[in-house]
DNA sequence: CTTGCGCATACGCTTAGGCATATATATTCG
DNA sequence: CGAATATATATGCCTAAGCGTATGCGCAAG
């Protein structure tokens, strides 16, 4: 049964996992928190697109939203209800075992690792770890 | 790492979980091999738009169907990736905490126990358990 | 204060997919 | 065969939501 007070809404939550790009953002902040700068770098696509979905995933309760001077870091946001939470987990968890996923965050941990950043984002405050939450729990 | 060969369509998927009728449909099917005149009678809703909504989880292969006579028997399908297989059932798991769910199974329970069948449905034949996959319940 | 940057949102367009009603197909019964 | 039943699909309508482009707004730097 659910602890929690807030209701699940299961068909919006879904409703924001059954997009491509929303499951690629996921993907990249399954461990880290990131700034919407890395995000359209990395999928290489607009940034209204991406801010629109970051949006939408904000809406359904998903991620959560940091301000930072100009900047807006992205994280992963704790499930109010424990069934969301349940299977938040295992799509992360699926979202792990893809290959094009894996490759997103290779470019992202390059990306942020390499000496100097592209003329693009040259000021953008990097990626950072966040506490881990799966497989560690 | 996904062991079989099929990949694993996630947004699909997600777009198949992403409304609240094909959830019901689901949780009806949890446990049971169910045919289309009770899904009909348990939702109170027309034939057609559960025949589409049955269609449109079995193109997801999230269910399969079979014919006996004028009759088709819906219940779920094996995903045909781990992945999938991971998240539908924790998916069902959730299904099997909602208190809108439970009451959809306990009439569904009712009914099929039911010594005479409503007239409506008179001659359909009974949902029938299927192997456990998930939740004893 | 003005300019530039990072990000969010508005706009107009297009498509997917929800609905109810109507119809087609297939099976069973008389 | 012809009617009744069970289910599937077609049609037309409407909304959600995708996209790219344009614009608004807050913060930073000059």
């Amino acid at each position: 049964m659910s602890k929690n007070t807030k209701l699940f809404d299961m068909e919006r939550f879904f409703r924001a996992l059954a997009d491509h790009t929303r499951l690629r953002l996921l993907n990249l902040m399954r461990t880290d928190e990131v700034c919407v700068c890395f995000f359209t770098e990395i999928l290489g696509t607009h940034q209204p697109k991406i801010s629109r979905h970051l949006a939408y995933l904000r809406r359904a309760g998903i991620v959560s939203a940091r301000r930072e001077g100009q900047w807006m870091h992205y994280r992963l946001a704790e499930p109010p209800d424990e069934n969301a939470a349940t299977v938040l987990k295992s799509v992360l968890a699926s979202l792990a075992n893809d290959q094009k996923m894996q490759a997103d965050r290779e470019r992202l941990n390059k990306l942020c690792c390499a000496p100097r950043l592209p003329v693009r984002i040259h000021r953008a405050p990097r990626p950072t770890k966040v506490a881990a939450r799966n497989s560690g729990s």
